[in-house]
DNA sequence: GCCGCACCTTGATTCAGGTCAAGGCGCGGC
DNA sequence: GCCGCGCCTTGACCTGAATCAAGGTGCGGC
């Protein structure tokens, strides 16, 4: 495409850092007109709540920058975190009155947001649209459920390691290649421990003692409590006890079509405990 | 409507048992006539093995009769059952290579099945096809993290009663409104010991103790191992810590508007564990 | 009937990780 | 600077549930 036809000055949706990625992005120019008559941006401070637990949210939207939990809580105030939410990532449930999931700024945070019948009303118009959305919902299952085996089967050092390793693919896919320009792989955490302990079924005190381990064993360098230095990625993989979380292959070139093992013969095999198994 | 309007034979599909809940059946006679062609009856054994986990499924489809389980097994064999599909649901993943679940038969099945990229094309030209299917995996991303709460938050006591009671409101729900005749309540639990441990993120050996235990404190009586008679819905309720399983509601009649209570006030708070805050 | 197998139960023991308690650290406000 | 608060860390201790180890039970096959 020739560059003299995007003389045509940008629209506020076309100047959107994440416009490319969100659905939105994908509309055609008639669609992304409308997209731009009914959305609005609206910002939030860390800690502040987006969308109650039980209320029935007006609108839906799209994170543009910071992060948000989407949080389920028990009648005694337990929590779990049940997915964050990062720019481009939608919030919100449409066609229902509420699915009983909150949605809180866990950082600081920039939304666009669209009133959520108008956004149906769009769904409805436009099957194309629709279409793109079954796929995002079909993906965001996808991860659930990847998510309840990690809640289900894994003990606390494979969750964290698990984690880790997902945030470093999540870093990679949105393009930062490495956390620093030095080539050490420098990795922000953007959530408190609090929320990591309600994210991965644990308490601040565990992933403490743990991350602290990881630490002792060269395993990653704690920078700030919030920022760490991957030092060794090997073992972080082997502590996830998931090698589909191994990312090794999109470090050192693209991916090879990848040959998934077949499960081991045991059906209710045992957990090799993290610290065990990684002599050290 | 009067029932001369049906002197017309039924078609296959018409006289399915599923066809009423499963998205088939609110499809236009032309659709419906689509779908009468594309999609064929298999049955499996209970064990049989419907769609490795990482294998690319040719098909997908809906349980007609039987119950499968969606699960996802790490290399070491450890299990999560994700899902457990019953007559009307859906299994098999649409617009996707893969999506790393295993569909297996928890008991001897029938499934209606239509092959994957045949049923890619319905959707691509029946787009209100395409919508219901959206609201359908809605509803499963809504369970799927509700999943989420019980693996995360749950002591294994509640993770049982909310079972319990998940499977007393599906009953209810397929119209059966009690499991017999006389008022009692029996519950026939469709999986076995090691199915519900791997779906409840716990093992054989704890779901039999506690079972028991509820047995001894007359919460219910265990008929045969799958086979309970609920002898205290209240009690179950309360030991299931979630008050939104209650279903006193449609026990008793149409249900109230339902009013949420607010989170408790700590955010970190603990449970009262299971057995401790039934005193018995 | 009897065997063999799969499934379930029960008891003893262990241990991962939660709980409780006590600081430490960093940062914003005054 | 100093205070106070929120967040993180660390240690001691406890316990819920997993693990290990026997049996029991029911059922299909022969």
């Amino acid at each position: 495409m020739n560059a003299f036809v995007q003389m045509k000055p940008l629209t506020t949706c076309e100047r959107c850092s994440v416009h490319q990625r969100a659905l939105c992005g994908a509309a055609d120019p008639q669609l992304q007109a409308e997209f731009e008559r009914l959305s609005h941006i609206r910002t939030f401070r860390a800690g502040e709540t987006v969308v109650g637990e039980t209320e029935e949210a007006g609108f839906v939207g799209n994170v543009v920058s910071g992060v948000l939990r989407a949080q389920k809580t028990m009648a005694d105030g337990r929590q779990q975190i049940v997915g964050l939410l990062m720019p481009s990532d939608m919030f919100g449930r449409v066609f229902a009155r509420t699915s009983q999931v909150g949605i809180e700024a866990a950082t600081d945070a920039t939304l666009c947001c669209i009133d959520r019948h108008a956004y149906e009303a769009l769904l409805a118009r436009h099957p194309e649209l629709e279409h793109r959305m079954l796929l995002a919902v079909l993906d965001e299952l996808d991860a659930a459920r990847d998510w309840m085996l990690l809640l289900g089967c894994q003990s606390v050092p494979e969750r964290i390691a698990s984690f880790l390793l997902i945030l470093c693919r999540r870093m990679r896919n949105r393009g930062c290649r490495h956390g620093s320009a030095d080539g050490r792989f420098i990795l922000g955490v953007p959530i408190s421990r609090r929320d990591m302990a309600a994210y991965l079924g644990t308490t601040v005190e565990t992933i403490s003692r743990i991350v602290h381990e990881m630490a002792r064993r060269r395993i990653l360098r704690i920078i700030h409590p919030q920022t760490f230095e991957v030092l060794d990625h090997a073992r972080l993989v082997d502590m996830a006890g998931r090698e589909e979380l191994d990312l090794s292959e999109t470090l050192a070139g693209p991916p090879a079509d990848r040959l998934y093992r077949l499960p081991g013969a045991s059906r209710a095999a045992q957990p090799e405990t993290g610290w065990r198994k990684l002599a050290g």
